[in-house]
DNA sequence: GATGAATGAGATTTCATTCAT
DNA sequence: AATGAATGAAATCTCATTCAT
């Protein structure tokens, strides 16, 4: 028996699962080809996970921490709102170029009943955070009075759709200047 | 026995196949409940499609001949090219709004071996129908001259973005109207 | 393929499943072994019964109505509550003879969440038959007034007894005579 | 860590041991759950018992030595032996309302190979004691001429039924006095 | 002594597909 | 043309036992 610690292994099997999740899904991807994939047998995978479904969450919750870390660290420095939605946008691409196929497969997988509302929660999440991004625009002056809302909405839904376009052409077809410019000036750019 | 003739059996099947589909995915619709919903027997499946695959691919080539059908009839009364270029992003989001599901249902297994590949290359000349009117705009003199395959790319893009955002979010959020202008226009409106 | 009609397969493996059931238990009983006795294979199973709880339960009901039957046989044909009393106990020893593998495994599994409620409300129907018969051999003037539940869960509870021993024992200690004749009269027989 | 003496641990894990045996039955009590009830680890149930059939046996034989006890501490001060098939009685009748959990657990796994014959032979053990104690009646003119083995099966039996209502049943139906009572005198008590 | 990660066989269940009727 | 019983591989998950630490 090569014996690892319990840690080394569990990071193995997130390591097989996720690859496996993204190149077969959830339903198609087995239990019997992560553990192989993960260099540990199949009762192995139930010593570190309760089941398939905790392995998934597992997953998406590491997925949606580290865009948390990366999202709260571009707001960081921010002086000013304007600044912050640039820079919520920047960060949301940026990673999104990094996880493609992980957006990918939650994307494709959002409809499951047990992770579902959890990404969906977490999405709501971030469009109150552009909308109190906006709030303190307004309130601050510096944005023209809207319902932020529904503005953040748009943005949000926006970015989503760029982000899509990435995800799925694997070749990632706007850099972050070019989607804020985009959603700031619209495609056509007009004469002055 | 009610005798139905072998068109409306296979209508049957192929609406409850596709109910199947949509609600549970691919791999997790089995045949069995299939054909009970379709009122037939399981082996009456096989008498009109060699197996699940192939019934899967007919209705996703059903929804790509009425898309392709709706397409066409929205451009043939166009004047001009940027009128068709409108009607073409109006047809394709008044088509996504009726087929939500089913589009959500592709996006979902785009994946599959067998149909990704279908499906790709659809768009792809979709795309190229898109570069085609940009190329006859250019021509014309409507349009300035660009690379009107890297148009093509944008302007799908982002008609996909915006739908996907449709689909996802089920109550939709922009007109045809509203995507047009976003698209042409940008976000945030400009003062003159 | 060999193919049977379904009521034929279905019987084989109500027959395996009691074998294996009696000579294992429920838990060790492997659906696997009991399709390889039926002559079936594992899919098989599934095709006429639900899962393995069902198969355990069919052949529960399945014993419990030929208990009514021989029961309800025993009692037509009696003139008064005495002899009611004498059949009632003469057919149960009767019949729990004939099924003593039988009986021996829903003791065993009485404890069972899903089977042991249906058992133990047969159990209470049958205790109930007991007390009818006393109220009406009351009524009529044969018995002298008693509380016949009472009464009935007393006699109940001694065959419940005899028949324990037949089964466990393997050989039938007491004929159906010996057991009425004990529960009347007592063990010890006293001189006059 | 809280060092405990071997002893100790060991019967931590024979209390979680009987407990998760008469909750689950042996087949389906895992040791990994025990080794947690009982506050020490899988390994460590490994090293006080060879493996679960031993334990299993372990919880057997200590229940088989206590009855014993309690029966021979019951019989030591008989004077004649009318009073020590009374006292046989009741001794088995008050140990078995104290431990109708594990008469019940016994009884359920009387199949199982390996302990099935254990309990058996020690259940032939004490017919023979009932035996010799009526040879004894017999030769000290108390009791008159019988077949003792036959007698001893049939005492036996009748007292196996009324424990095993008692057991199942919950609530015990039988004082020791009642139970005596019917076995001498019968369930109809008859006019002088 | 004590730990708990690892194993691998075996459990139940599902399902696309075939084919005798 | 239509049926549905049969198949058998593969899925997820459990668990007694071992052994490096």
């Amino acid at each position: 028996m090569n014996k690892r610690s319990g840690m080394e292994t569990k990071q193995h099997i997130l390591a097989a699962a996720r690859q496996a999740f993204i190149e077969q899904g959830y339903a198609q991807a087995s239990m019997r080809a992560i553990a192989r994939e993960a260099g540990t047998s199949v009762g192995g995978l139930y010593l570190h996970f309760k089941n398939k479904e905790e392995l998934y969450e597992t997953l998406q919750r590491e997925w949606m921490d580290q865009l948390n870390r990366a999202t709260l660290a571009a707001l960081r420095d921010c002086r000013d709102p304007g600044e912050a939605i640039a820079s919520f946008i920047a960060a949301s691409i940026e990673f999104a170029g990094k996880h493609r196929e992980m957006i990918h497969l939650m994307g494709r997988e959002l409809g499951m009943s047990f992770s579902g509302a959890l990404v969906q929660g977490y999405l709501r999440e971030r469009r109150r955070l552009i909308a109190d991004i906006i709030d303190k625009g307004i309130a601050a002056g510096t944005f023209r009075s809207c319902d932020s809302a529904e503005a953040a909405r748009i943005i949000f839904n926006v970015l989503r759709g760029f982000i899509f376009s990435m995800v799925v052409d694997a070749e990632a077809l706007f850099s972050p200047e070019g989607c804020i410019d985009l959603i700031l000036n619209g495609l056509v750019r007009r004469e002055i």
